[in-house]
DNA sequence: ACCCAGGAGTTCC
DNA sequence: GGAACTCATGGG
């Protein structure tokens, strides 16, 4: 399948004004995500998609210093309020205006955080996903393995999602819940493979389409309201929380970080969630989301899930040609 | 065959 | 308020 063309229409410069130190790098990549040919990395620069409204947006990620210069791309009328929207949904789904220091500060003086300080310093949540988005992700990590949740992922975004083109790379992006809601479960089970995810969606979808993001951030719980949808559970909710909503007290614990944390906090090759979730509260109060993120990513950072791209043409050749041929299968 | 995956819902006590 | 099943599915 052809990626539609989307052309260069603006450019926003984006200052880091929370204080602490900023790692653009490590705040545009996580080593630790996996494979969603919804953003590409190299070392210098990033490219990612974003839907605002019904808009399919293509974004290249750069810093200097302490600003965030972003190329925006679209094939649509790029309006000022859809500037507005991007650029503030870019200042939150890298924690622009976030301060840093007092994490810092107080991880500064946790043993077990010393290296993953030095070697992530300045790193803060990225959540490019919208509520819903991200809901998603939670859903299709739900009881099974990487390699499945990229198979979902992939089987969703080639069906209901977007193949862009711009800037010389290949992106997908997601669908809305507009996009999806329509989709029988029946059609998600069999066709794309979701197994007993397959109930939620809709669920998911419809829940998203009526609660926009300003809503959702007017909630008084958010961890309870979203758990009234069917298929959303602690976990789940926690991710929503944490990453969409950004509350750095807030950690989803799973199977997997959950070992990764009783290796780091208790000296242990796995133990209890509330062994691990008590132990993270007390050596990080406020802050469990955060030092989590710092402890999970620094264990994946010589061993990345999906690595930097090489900066050169051919890597970017190679890339393109996987998107496009699994779009057409 | 059995067990486990970057969980959640239901049904028992 | 928990423990114990069940739900899909692919890979070890």
């Amino acid at each position: 399948m052809k990626p539609r063309t989307l052309d260069h229409t603006d450019t926003l410069e984006l200052p880091v004004t929370g204080d602490g130190p900023f790692n653009a790098l490590h705040t545009f990549w996580k080593p630790s995500h996996y494979a969603t040919g919804l953003e590409a990395h190299t070392q210098a620069r990033s490219w990612r998609t974003f839907r605002i409204d019904d808009l399919v947006i293509g974004v290249r990620l750069r810093a200097e210093d302490r600003t965030v210069i972003a190329d925006v791309y679209t094939d649509a009328d790029f309006k000022s309020d859809h500037r507005q929207q991007l650029a503030r949904r870019l200042v939150s789904s890298y924690g622009l205006d976030e301060d840093q220091a007092a994490f810092t500060e107080l991880a500064a003086r946790v043993p077990a955080m010393r290296q993953a300080l030095t070697d992530l310093g300045g790193m803060r949540q990225s959540c490019p996903e919208d509520h819903f988005e991200i809901a998603v992700i939670a859903l299709l990590l739900q009881n099974v393995t990487i390699a499945r949740t990229t198979q979902m992922t992939r089987n969703l975004l080639v069906h209901y999602g977007h193949l862009v083109r711009f800037d010389g790379i290949t992106l997908r992006a997601w669908f809305t819940p507009n996009e999806i809601a329509h989709v029988p479960p029946e059609t998600l089970k069999e066709k794309d493979r979701l197994g007993f995810r397959a109930k939620s969606m809709p669920h998911y979808a419809a829940y998203f389409r009526d609660h926009s993001t300003e809503d959702l951030q007017a909630a008084g719980n958010l961890m309870e309201a979203v758990q009234e949808i069917k298929g959303v559970g602690p976990y789940t909710a926690a991710v929503i929380a944490s990453h969409a909503s950004r509350d750095p007290a807030v950690f989803g614990i799973d199977v997997w970080n959950r070992k990764i944390l009783a290796r780091c906090l208790l000296d242990a090759d796995d133990a209890e969630p509330q062994t691990v979730m008590a132990r993270l509260n007390e050596l990080f109060p406020g802050y469990a989301g955060t030092a989590g993120l710092y402890l999970v990513e620094h264990s994946y950072l010589s061993r990345p899930v999906a690595p930097l791209l090489a900066p050169d043409q051919h890597a970017l050749a190679r890339w393109n040609a996987s998107l496009e041929q699994e779009a057409s299968a």
